[in-house]
DNA sequence: TCATATATGCAGATTATTCTGCACATTTAC
DNA sequence: GTAAATGTGCAGAATAATCTGCATATATGA
């Protein structure tokens, strides 16, 4: 269902983020220098898909994501589960922890705070980082 | 590095699982009817962008993956962290778990499953899928 | 009121992807 | 040798994504 390209994927990382923005602030967020009309364009075509909701305030028109994190990312995830995976996402799961060097311990821990995390209230708000657990951040290759 | 659109995705699944193949038999397997002219667009592109080499073998041009399956896998995987997880691959494995109902035991063993398997021999070869633990086959939604 | 800054609308150029059609070459069967 | 089957090369159409330029509208401040 939710297909984007980089640059979509961009302006929805930030609406994702920061709620509702007018182009000239999703313009200044903007991983890379853009010029205003060409990340508007990327909004028009994003409306067209339903991705966004926009309304006037004021003098100008501000963007808010319509299609959730949430969603999108399970939808990915699938996506690349069906791919690699064979749709078993708990193929995925052993290739994690494959490469996750984790103590039995660990692992168990990890597991009882993503059981109480997923458990609480209303999970599609939440970012999906758990906040005290981060080790191995990426860089851009 | 490696980003694929839907087409060119399917004929690399193709190629990574068959080995090397003429365009006509690529067509065959192809997951929906293709005019053998059109798979070969595709073809040509894969070979420009360098992900597929060929070679002339009797009257036909045969065809193989250059790039790896694996680090195709561990490429989408990486964008898909660095999207939705902060760049943490453990808040996607934690993730997995909040969705994934195991015990602590099936975790367990899965975790020294998964070292098993990694640990021996060439895994770039290897299918990323381990043969005795499907259980979540998605549906294509 | 008038100038300036800010925002929008729109036309279209550029590139990539997907797909079609057709001419031509080579192998195989008769 | 000749026809049918199979394969390639190439030109280009259709669509989508990305980006540019410019005309115009509106709010704000002097």
């Amino acid at each position: 269902m939710a297909r984007f390209t980089d640059g979509e994927m961009e302006v929805m990382r930030i609406l994702w983020e920061h709620g509702e923005l007018k182009p000239a602030e999703i313009q200044e967020l903007f991983p890379r220098p853009i010029k205003n009309a060409a990340l508007r364009s990327y909004l028009t075509i994003l409306v067209e898909k339903g991705h966004l909701t926009r309304r006037g305030k004021g003098k100008a028109f501000y963007y808010r994501a319509k299609t959730k994190r949430e969603s999108t990312f399970r939808s990915m995830l699938g996506d690349l589960v069906d791919t690699f995976c064979d749709g078993s996402s708990e193929a995925l799961l052993c290739h994690l922890l494959a490469k996750e060097k984790l103590s039995p311990e660990e692992l168990l821990e990890l597991q009882r705070m993503a059981r109480d995390e997923s458990a609480d209230g209303d999970s599609s708000k939440k970012s999906v980082t758990p906040k005290k657990t981060k080790k191995t951040r990426r860089t851009k290759s």
